[in-house]
DNA sequence: GTTTGCATGTAAACGGTTACATGATTGG
DNA sequence: CCAATCATGTAACCGTTTACATGCAAAC
């Protein structure tokens, strides 16, 4: 998903400023799924104002920076319905973690340890989110995404717990 | 993960070539957890020869294209191992169809369905290819990442199983 | 008095994808 | 006969990240 599509997204939901998109990209549901920084959220922006797909008010704030309101249009919505409907991009699960412990007998036993703990507290961290996003009223769509999130990511945490045992049994001989 | 770590890595089990990097990045069971393309492989691999990590000798074929074979050095395997011991690059899961599910209220009925459908075929295929990788010998490391992946693919095929009812009754009003 | 929050933006650098070029051999 | 496999590489393009610039107000 590129920004453009993710910004009109957010905004099908509400008016906002680039800065509240972000926020919302972190701390809403959508943290997990998608990212977006404000380097290619304000360039992204402003393409999607010259190709008429949102529209912008200057708020003048007093005891505050000024701030640029967008909303989305009648074609802004429309395209991106047309997108939701065309081919998807690929998920892409980039796993580094994953990759690493392929090599897991390459590393010496406490690496091993704490690569596991790491990421196990990573996992609860995301789970913990996921819940708390759960537990918000949302649209039936919104709450099947947290679910599967929820799934996937209780899932990960559980194979953790059951099986770092397996790893952490003498997988180390050197590290060079 | 950039590119040079996943040919090093991959380069610690065995000596290969540009081609066969790939396709054991997309065969092996890697395929899950990082990406690779041509475009990116060779550059990298002239790279690791200057830079000393890896070493190149020329296979003349006949019938066959020649082939440039590339050995990981002793540099080299310092080189991953320390990539390994630093910090690790964040995960990136990048869910598009989580995503759009999200908007699942501003979608026909049928589209719905169809991304269901194809997503959970999709992860199907996934969770197949990880399980003929888990049933191969592998190291213990290998062994864990593979179940790793199980555990996950396999928690969101269930998930979509059992949850795609809630969006598939009176999902759609309009789209546009 | 320092950090955090609010708020917008730019420019350079980066890493990677896509498409193209080339060409012989084998299998369906 | 066509597609796939083997095999290497380049170049243009793309979107994004990172770092920087600016600045006031409130909270700790």
């Amino acid at each position: 998903m590129d920004v453009r599509t993710i910004c009109l997204g957010i905004l099908t939901r509400a008016d906002a400023t680039g800065y509240e998109i972000k926020k919302r990209v972190e701390e809403g549901g959508y943290r997990h799924f998608v990212e977006a920084s404000f380097g290619s959220i304000y360039p992204a922006l402003d393409k999607l104002t010259k190709d008429g797909l949102v529209s912008v008010r200057a708020e003048v704030q007093e005891k505050k920076p000024n701030r640029k309101v967008y909303s989305i249009t009648k074609a802004g919505r429309s395209a991106f319905i047309a997108a939701l409907m065309g081919p998807l991009p690929q998920d892409c699960h980039r796993w580094p973690f994953a990759f690493a412990m392929k090599f897991a007998d390459l590393l010496p036993e406490q690496r091993i340890a704490q690569m596991l703990d790491a990421y196990t507290a990573q996992t609860e961290n995301t789970l913990t989110q996921l819940q708390q996003a759960g537990a918000k009223p949302q649209s039936r769509g919104e709450h099947f995404a947290t679910g599967l999130g929820r799934a996937a990511y209780g899932a990960i945490l559980d194979y953790l717990r059951e099986h770092r045992v397996e790893l952490e049994v003498q997988t180390a001989e050197a590290a060079e």
